[in-house]
DNA sequence: GCCAACGTTGGC
DNA sequence: GCCAACGTTGGC
C-alpha cells in the first residue's frame, strides 16, 4: 500500500454476501450491481486497487474488512440469466449493459469500523460518501480519507 | 424535457 | 415499520 493506492467502498449486505464468504471463496465477481452511477465507478477501478468491505442493512453497519481488485471490464453474466434476480430483459449479448470486477480477498478487520464511529470522526468531511441517505453501494475513497479511516481502525483495536 | 408516481436503499 | 434521499418510469 503507497501513497498513490486508490481505494473505493462497496456495500454488501452480509445476509446476502458477507466478508466471511469472501474470505471462504478467496475471490469474487462482484456483479448484480445495477445502478449506473456505480456500474461507472466500477469501470473506473484498476488492478490492485483498493477496496473497503461495508455490511450494509445489518447491526451495527461498518467498514469490516479490505479486499483488492484483481480484474477488471469482465461482464457481469448475472444480466443474462433469467433465473437471476439480476436478470436485465433489456440488456443483449452485443451490447452488454452491466458489467463488473473480480476483487480478492486480503482480510477482516479485527474489530468493527461502524457507521457510528465514521460520522463521528468525519463529521467535517465533505470527501466521505458515506452518509445517511447515500445510497451509493459503490463510491471511491480519497487516498487521504483512506488512510484516516485505517489509523481510525487502529485506534479501535489499540483501545480494546 | 418536465414531472408525478412509484420503487429501492438502508439507517434508525 | 418509518422515512429520507435518491433513481426510474412513462405520460404528455
Amino acid at each position: 500500500m503507497t501513497e498513490k493506492t486508490r481505494f473505493w467502498l462497496m456495500k454488501s449486505e452480509p445476509n446476502a454476501y458477507s466478508i466471511d464468504n469472501l474470505k471462504n471463496e478467496g475471490t469474487t465477481l462482484w456483479d448484480g450491481i445495477r445502478n449506473y452511477q456505480a456500474r461507472n465507478f466500477m469501470r473506473e477501478m484498476q488492478i490492485g486497487d483498493q477496496v473497503f468491505f461495508y455490511h450494509s442493512n445489518c447491526k451495527p453497519p461498518g467498514i469490516i474488512g479490505l479486499m483488492e481488485v484483481i480484474e477488471t471490464n469482465l461482464i457481469d453474466p448475472t444480466q443474462f440469466d433469467r433465473k437471476s434476480n439480476y436478470f436485465d430483459q433489456k440488456s443483449k449479448k452485443e451490447n452488454p449493459r452491466w458489467d463488473c470486477v473480480k476483487v480478492k480477498y486480503l482480510k477482516k478487520f479485527e474489530e468493527l469500523l461502524s457507521l457510528k464511529d465514521i460520522n463521528e470522526s468525519f463529521k467535517e468531511s465533505e470527501l466521505l460518501l458515506i452518509r445517511k441517505g447515500n445510497r451509493l453501494s459503490i463510491m471511491p475513497i480519497m487516498t487521504n480519507i483512506a488512510m484516516e479511516l485505517l489509523s481510525k481502525l487502529n485506534e479501535i483495536k489499540s483501545s480494546k
